[in-house]
DNA sequence: TGTACATCAGTGAACGCGCGTTCACTGATGTAC
DNA sequence: TGTACATCAGTGAACGCGCGTTCACTGATGTAC
């Protein structure tokens, strides 16, 4: 009864943190968000997170460990939001598809330190963590999949669904890096603002813009 | 006659250096392939210059001042390489337009490094830059006049230029994101690959994935 | 054409700094008996 | 329940390093006369 005692929770209250994993990452996030993907250290990381310098080599053998473990994280908590809108988009793959694409952008706008550590250029060698490369793997198949029920569906032509996810894809990807590098002004509240501009992308590129946007036809 | 003397080519032929400013440039861009943009030093790069690491001085108040003016340099490059797309491409609105998103993703893929500084976090605060937010203003421009174009042709929809470039530079802008990070493997020879799949991209923001790869209709 | 002089673009030494990483250590934890 | 002991997760001092930036300097350049 006594083995799975809860881990304290309360910062410091014994000599040992209780969850300096999780600490680090936060701290890192926290870290990313003020200065950019390289403007996290560990120094500052283990000092926001109330101990010694030395303390996150017992969670992480170096520093690119860490970001590799934010990026992973961010690649399955992306796969968890867009999981979570493909299933409020009911029965429909076109539909399912789509929320697909705006439940992408709405995280990375939600999560940006997240989603720079993902994709930005820092970590150099993503082959290096293994772990991280299948959390992104995993996430990008969900696309393949929903592009795959389109076709079964005829609402898509044929063609490997690789290839036409490289599109979709794309237009989620640019739309969010555009976002939160500031580049697209949101109107507020941003959250709503965001979604609107995610699904008229996705419409677009579902639809083609030369269509989408046509006064109610005659 | 004597007055605009040649600047110097050869490397350190005397004690001046020629064209610090530009080798800096070069140097910069050269270590950011290598290292990312945060691997990118204002010493290592007055190494690779063969001058002093103070010599930078002269030229650029500070690292960051170095970087911006990579950037700078990037926009303005970018905007020479889709005009020249654009002229390719013909008198019809909508071709031009294409032409100018396809521009945009291969000169991404060909100058990687200027691209990923153009985007990246790594330069925080562009508005410190005026000439940087010009130049990519200036560049921006090039996508809302096109649009601007196919519509007064009536190949697109009425409404805001600015709103209906939104999904435009997002589909270009994550295809040549991706792509730069290596997320989309790409066949050889790689030039045209990149090109095949912007124009892939491009078309089917213009006329939407629903129809652009129909099998040829009945 | 020659000379004096201002300006420019380098040099090289020095500054303080914070970083990543290692190491021997110690206090806390949990388990076997 | 109590005790001995292995393991775990911290500490704090120390390492070497390269960085950005400053400074007084000097050699090179170009211009006025």
């Amino acid at each position: 009864m006594t083995r799975a005692r809860p881990r304290p929770l309360r910062r410091r209250d014994s000599y040992h943190h209780g969850d300096l994993r999780r600490a680090l990452t936060r701290a890192a996030l926290r870290l990313i968000a003020r200065h950019g993907p390289s403007g996290f250290t560990l120094r500052e990381a283990a000092r926001q997170a109330g101990v010694t310098h030395a303390a996150p080599y017992r969670h992480f053998p170096n520093r690119m460990a860490l970001l590799a473990a934010v990026a992973e994280e961010g690649f399955a908590e992306m796969r968890v939001s867009m999981l979570a809108g493909v299933d409020r988009a009911g029965a429909d793959p076109a539909a399912r598809l789509q929320a697909l694409g705006v439940a992408y952008v709405c995280y990375a706008v939600a999560h940006p330190s997240h989603f720079r550590v993902m994709f930005g250029s820092e970590i150099a060698d993503k082959c290096a963590y293994p772990e991280l490369a299948a959390a992104a793997a995993a996430t990008f198949q969900l696309l393949v999949d929903a592009i795959d029920a389109c076709q079964a569906a005829g609402q898509i032509p044929k063609g490997p669904p690789e290839d036409l996810a490289v599109p979709l894809w794309s237009i989620v990807h640019g739309l969010a890096g555009l976002v939160v590098d500031g580049q697209v002004p949101l109107a507020t509240p941003k959250g709503a603002a965001v979604e609107a501009r995610a699904v008229q992308a996705t419409t677009a590129i579902f639809d083609g813009l030369r269509f989408v946007q046509r006064e109610p036809a005659m």
